[in-house]
RNA sequence: UCCCCAGUAGCUCAGUUGGUCAGAGCAUCCGACUGUUAAUCGGAGGGUCGUAGGUUCAAGUCCUACCUGGGGAGCCA
C-alpha cells in the first residue's frame, strides 16, 4: 500500500479536507475522527464552527489563567485562545510546552475577533503537539544581521516578509506565463548543460562524459533565436549562471531569467513589447498582492505610475545628458551604475537607453543603419535606482556580418556552426531580451537586496543552505 | 581582482585618551498575572572579546598578518 495508509505519521495529518474525497474508505475514516481542517485563510468561512487547525507556534503569550498562542500555516496566521477554567487539565499543561515554531494540531471554535492578529482566533478545546520545537530556535520576532539570517535561510523562509516576498514572485511568475500565453508565444525550454556558447562573462563548468567540458547556460537566447525561426513567437523561462565574482546588492550566481524571441520584429517592436510586459506585470501583482505589498511597507504610488509607453532616450543624449549633470562618463563607455541611476532622476517609470555603442554590447546586435558606430540595443532601467531590469536587441541578421563580428570578439567559431545556419538558411529579422526575474521582483517589492527574492540564494559565498 | 567596513553572550549591540570593561536589551530557565498583540513585572544562568603574533607594568581597545562576512567598483539581468 501507498504511504499514506502505513500509519507512518498521525492519521491526522494525512486526513483531507472533509467530503473532498466523498466515498472513499480513506476519507470516511478521517471524517470520523477530525471535524474540518481548513487552512488559516480560510477561517472566515468557519466562524462558529469547530475545526481544526494545523500549523506552527509563532508566538506564545500567558497571563496566568489565560493564555494565547499565535498559529501560522502560510496562508495566515490565528490565534488560539487557551482558558484555563475551560479546557481539560492535560491541555493547560501542554500549552506550557509550546515553544517557537513547534508544529501543533488545534481544535476549537473559530471566532471573529478584531483583537486578534489575522482577525479570527480559536477558542481552544484540545491541543495536540505533532512535532516538538527545541527552545533554541534561532530566529526571533525582532532584528538579526543579514550573515545570520542568511545562514538560517531555510528558517528565515516561515517569516512573514519573506512569504509576502515570495507571493509577489509567484504571482509574477503566473503573470509572465499569462502574458506570454495570451500572446500566442510558446514556452521552449532552452538547455542548462551548453558546450561554450554565448556570453564572454564567467562560467561555471563541469565535465561531461566524452565531449570535455560542460558550461551552465548564461543565457537561452541563442537556443530561442533557433527556437524563433521554427515557432514565431517564443519565451524562455529558465535558470541562468554567471560566475562573476560580483558581490552587489543586484548580483546573483545563479538567477531566473525571462527571454522572448520573436520573428518579424525590429528593435522598435520589441520594445514595445517590452513595455507592455513589464507595465503588465506591475499591475498585475498590484491588483493580486496588495496584502503582500502592505506586509513589505511599499509604496505602491510609486508602482502605480508604471504604464506604457516608457522613455526612450539614445545612447548618445544619454551622454550629453550625463555630462550636463556632472557625470565623467565619455562616448563610447558602458553606462556605469552611477550613471544609470542619475538617468533615471524625475521619471515615474521605467526608462529605455537605446543604441549604445557597438563595443560595449555583445557580437549578436545589429549594427544601428543610421548610426553604424552603435547597435540596435535597448537597455531597460527601473526607477527609484534598481536599475537595469531588461537587456534586449534587435539580433544581427546578416550572415557576413555576424561571422565578422565573431572574429572581431575573437570567438570560437566552430562553436557558433549551428547558430550561423539560421542566417543561412532564411534569415530573418528577429529581436528578443531578458527580463532579470529577481531585479523585477526586488523593485515591485521595493528591497533592498536581490537575495532576498529568491528562496535559496546562490553567491559568491553561498552555496548553502 | 581592487577599494571601504565589520567580527564582544543564542540574537542585536554598547564598551570613552589603553587602567572595575566582561555590560545592556531580547531569547532561555524559575516565579506572578483572566484579553495578550515583539505583553508586562520580579529573579537566575549564560562570553577563550574572529585566529595568531607583537607593543606595553597593563590590550576588547594600539600594530601586523590571516580567517569570515558585508557594502561598492568592474561585469552584467
Amino acid at each position: 500500500m501507498p504511504i499514506a495508509a502505513s500509519g507512518r505519521g498521525p492519521a491526522v495529518w494525512r486526513a483531507p479536507r472533509a467530503g473532498r474525497f466523498g466515498g472513499s474508505l480513506r476519507s470516511r475514516r478521517s471524517i470520523a475522527f477530525s471535524p474540518m481542517t481548513p487552512r488559516i485563510s480560510e477561517l472566515g468561512a468557519h466562524v462558529g464552527q469547530r475545526v481544526t487547525v494545523r500549523g506552527w507556534v509563532t508566538h506564545v503569550r500567558s497571563s496566568g489563567k489565560i493564555a494565547f498562542a499565535v498559529l501560522r500555516d502560510g496562508t495566515g496566521i490565528a490565534q488560539a485562545v487557551f482558558v484555563k477554567s475551560q479546557v481539560p487539565g492535560e491541555v493547560w499543561e501542554r500549552f506550557g510546552t509550546l515553544t517557537l515554531e513547534t508544529s501543533v494540531s488545534v481544535t476549537g471554535e473559530v471566532r471573529a475577533e478584531p483583537r486578534a492578529p489575522g482577525g479570527y482566533e480559536l477558542g481552544v478545546a484540545a491541543l495536540e503537539v505533532i512535532g516538538a520545537s527545541p527552545t533554541d530556535y534561532p530566529i526571533q520576532p525582532k532584528e538579526h544581521g543579514i550573515d545570520f539570517l542568511l545562514d538560517h535561510r531555510h528558517l528565515w523562509l516561515r517569516s512573514a516578509r519573506q512569504r509576502a516576498i515570495a507571493a509577489v514572485r509567484s504571482e509574477l511568475e503566473q503573470a509572465v506565463h499569462d502574458f506570454f500565453y495570451e500572446r500566442g508565444f510558446l514556452r521552449v525550454d532552452t538547455p542548462i548543460l551548453t558546450a561554450a556558447i554565448g556570453e564572454r562573462s564567467g562560467l561555471f563548468s563541469t565535465e561531461y562524459f566524452e565531449e570535455g567540458t560542460a558550461y551552465l547556460a548564461q543565457t537561452g537566447q541563442l537556443y530561442g533565436e533557433a527556437a524563433a525561426a521554427a515557432f514565431g513567437k517564443i519565451y524562455t523561462f529558465g535558470p541562468t549562471f554567471r560566475a562573476e565574482k560580483s558581490k552587489t546588492r543586484r548580483h546573483l550566481t545563479e538567477f531566473w531569467m525571462i527571454e522572448p524571441e520573436v520573428a518579424w520584429y525590429d528593435s522598435n517592436d520589441n520594445m514595445r513589447l517590452q513595455e507592455d510586459f513589464v507595465s503588465f506585470l506591475v499591475a498585475r501583482v498590484l491588483e493580486r498582492r496588495q496584502a503582500e505589498l502592505k506586509e513589505l511597507e511599499r509604496d505602491v504610488s510609486k508602482l502605480e505610475t508604471v504604464k506604457a509607453p516608457f522613455p526612450r532616450i539614445n545612447y548618445t543624449d544619454a551622454v550629453a545628458i550625463l555630462q550636463g549633470k556632472g557625470s565623467a562618463v565619455q562616448w563610447g563607455d558602458d553606462l556605469g551604475a552611477e550613471d544609470e541611476a542619475l538617468l533615471v532622476e524625475g521619471y515615474d517609470r521605467p526608462v529605455f537607453v537605446t543604441n549604445y555603442p557597438k563595443e560595449a554590447k555583445a557580437f549578436y546586435m545589429k549594427e544601428n543603419p543610421d548610426d553604424p558606430r552603435t547597435v540596435l540595443c535597448d537597455d531597460c532601467l527601473a526607477p527609484e535606482g534598481y536599475g537595469e531590469i531588461i537587456g534586449g536587441s534587435q539580433r544581427e541578421d546578416d550572415y557576413d556580418r555576424i561571422v565578422q563580428r565573431i572574429k572581431d570578439e575573437g570567438l570560437p567559431m566552430d562553436a557558433y556552426g549551428w547558430y550561423l545556419d539560421l542566417r543561412k538558411y532564411g534569415t530573418f529579422t528577429h529581436s528578443g531580451f531578458g527580463l532579470g526575474l529577481e531585479r523585477t521582483v526586488a523593485w515591485i517589492c521595493g528591497l533592498q537586496h536581490i537575495r532576498e527574492v529568491i528562496a535559496f540564494p546562490r553567491m559568491m559565498y553561498r552555496l548553502r543552505p
